[in-house]
DNA sequence: ATTCACCATTGAAACGTTTCAAATATGGTG
DNA sequence: CACCATATTTGAAACGTTTCAATGGTGAAT
């Protein structure tokens, strides 16, 4: 039983190739009766339309590529770990369009580049959806550039206003850092990834302001940007145990980093909760399960990245950017009761 | 400046559109010299080819499928941390081939039905990559039925072989189970994923074994079953620790369920490490950041994956299935010494 | 000089779809 | 009844590729 065609659907009901196409696709032109008999065949025969033959006509891929990182140095580490639900959210909401998920491996921004490249000229796909925006994006620009439809998760500095899904992390931070200050902390540091991401600026900028409006004081030494490892919040935490005035809070970018600190506070002795207060942002519920459980704010990223999805469909369907665009605001949960500025801290 | 195809590649060399084709996929009969100036001329125009005309021709699609589950009541959780490096194997395998890389979500084994049928009717992808085999897998069934490519992440019951990579379960937990009873340990506890993967059915072969080797009884309460996330592995250890006979040592089919055991052991004040042993088997090095960090057995599972990749392209290429199945044995990784049976269970 | 075998190239068909100008059917109007 | 406007359907072309029978050309053997 070979598969169903236009073709012999259209051998089958007597009309012509022409009239099944139009049927099928409910084109206005084709009598409601004509049409309805039409339907009925394809639904005997099982019809479904053959993409290729769509593609090769229309020119278009219904395919929607996805960028994702895989740092080679990091690829032992935790980062990615988000990922599986971020695919899982965009094909929700892409059940039931004609569009499919492909996936792209790049290991850097260069190679990112070469991979849009020939998404782009090979037509490999219709959109491309991406995350990790950086000041002065190149794949931003040189989507822009080619007028090839895009979402981004993170917003960016681009002039031209574009699609995203975006997670307040400067309000985030800026929470915590309030937080932190209302409980006495004055020594605050924040372990973020590198500086020229977007959303580590944004993040930096709420710590700041939350400073600024108590009144503490800023000490860049409090500041560590690194890869959103586990390993570098090892790293950044031993660095920041041996500076001579101690941090007595830290506020951790992400769960990886977040790891990576309570696992050489436990190494060293550090107790959290008594001799230093770890807080952690960009929560997927798996912080719940560290030792011990860490204060976060929540990001629900399968919902956040289903407007990914949509998004996408929407924008392939001609909507205006600022119907596209969103930001999504995290939610505190307490894990640690409340705690105040700890011995430790003090005793300096 | 339009796509170059290979119309326009045969309008400028002044052959026909079948030599150039040919030339272009290196067919003998082409003379060498023909070849190498329509090359040329397609170098200059940057000929790529057109995917779409190309499978619409040979029925081909050009895309590997990958399953990912994402099964609902656990996408809080974190299964599928696995997911993002798996993906990336595939994908360097596919570096350089004509193939790329579809994800499709699936949320059960019925749904995964209902898209094999859809990749293999519509061709969707040439071949298929699926992890979790079960007994009786009904997915191997569907596809071998219909003599459809696919490779397995783990080893299946099919009487008929076909190609898979597979992580040495039996192994790992054969040898976890004796270092354990070598230590003094009597009582130990299984945390296994639902008995009906196959590879769950592995390792507690493995276990049994051991057990049976050292002339140890064996008591079924030691072994739990259930879903492989941080959340069942806390209950399962609160099960173990509520039994009038407490386990002196648990072994953990991965990290999620290790993460589960260690949150739930810290919050219940039992001491991981003097009161109770635990050792993870899929170690992903992400466990060497727990507290505390467990001895595991190391999982490579990018290079496992890569080869899910080559032995797709290798089966696609009409290889014999002896030629694409491996099992991978694991490594041990010590990180807490040797710790013989501790206190708390000598007590009982 | 004719035949044969071989090599390189050509031309046209085919894959399944959409698109659109042209053809035909339908119904209303004068 | 003839005409026109509108509604519906048709037929053919086009998208880029591969495939393959047929063509033409070359040199060697008869």
């Amino acid at each position: 039983m070979a598969r169903a065609t236009i073709k012999s659907i259209a051998a089958r009901t007597g009309y012509s190739v022409g009239t099944v196409s139009s049927a099928l696709r409910g084109v206005k032109s084709v009598r409601r009766e004509t049409r309805e008999k039409i339907q009925k065949v394809a639904n005997e025969l099982g019809y479904r339309v053959n993409l290729d033959g769509l593609k090769l006509r229309t020119n278009k891929s219904y395919h929607i590529a996805v960028l994702v990182g895989v740092s080679m140095d990091a690829s032992e580490e935790w980062e990615g770990v988000e990922f599986t639900r971020i695919l899982s959210g965009i094909s929700i909401a892409l059940q039931g369009s004609r569009y499919q998920l492909s996936v792209f491996s790049v290991s850097d921004i260069e190679s990112a580049i070469v991979t849009l490249q020939s998404i782009v000229h090979e037509g490999l796909a219709d959109g491309v959806i991406f995350s990790g925006t950086r000041r002065n994006d190149p794949r931003i620009a040189y989507l822009q550039k080619h007028g090839f439809p895009f979402v981004t998760y993170g917003m960016s500095d681009s002039p031209k206003p574009h699609p995203f899904v975006d997670f307040d992390s400067q309000a985030a931070a800026y929470d915590a850092t309030t937080r932190l200050i209302d409980l006495g902390h004055r020594r605050i540091a924040l372990i973020n990834p590198p500086g020229d991401l977007i959303y580590a600026a944004q993040r930096e900028k709420g710590y700041l302001d939350a400073l600024a409006a108590a009144g503490v004081s800023f000490d860049s030494e409090l500041i560590c940007n690194g890869p959103t490892t586990a390993l570098f919040g090892r790293q950044a935490f031993q660095a920041l145990m041996q500076a001579p005035n101690r941090a007595s809070a830290i506020i951790c970018a992400n769960e990886a980093m977040t790891l990576g600190v309570l696992s050489a506070a436990a190494e060293t002795g550090v107790q959290v909760g008594r001799d230093v207060v770890v807080i952690s942002t960009d929560d997927l519920h798996l912080s719940q399960y560290f030792v011990p459980p860490p204060s976060t704010y929540y990001l629900p990223i399968v919902e956040t990245s289903r407007l990914l999805g949509e998004f996408m469909l929407k924008s392939l369907d001609g909507a205006d950017p600022s119907e596209t665009q969103k930001k999504i605001r995290a939610t505190f949960i307490e894990r640690q009761p409340d705690t105040p500025a700890p011995q430790m801290a003090r005793a300096n």
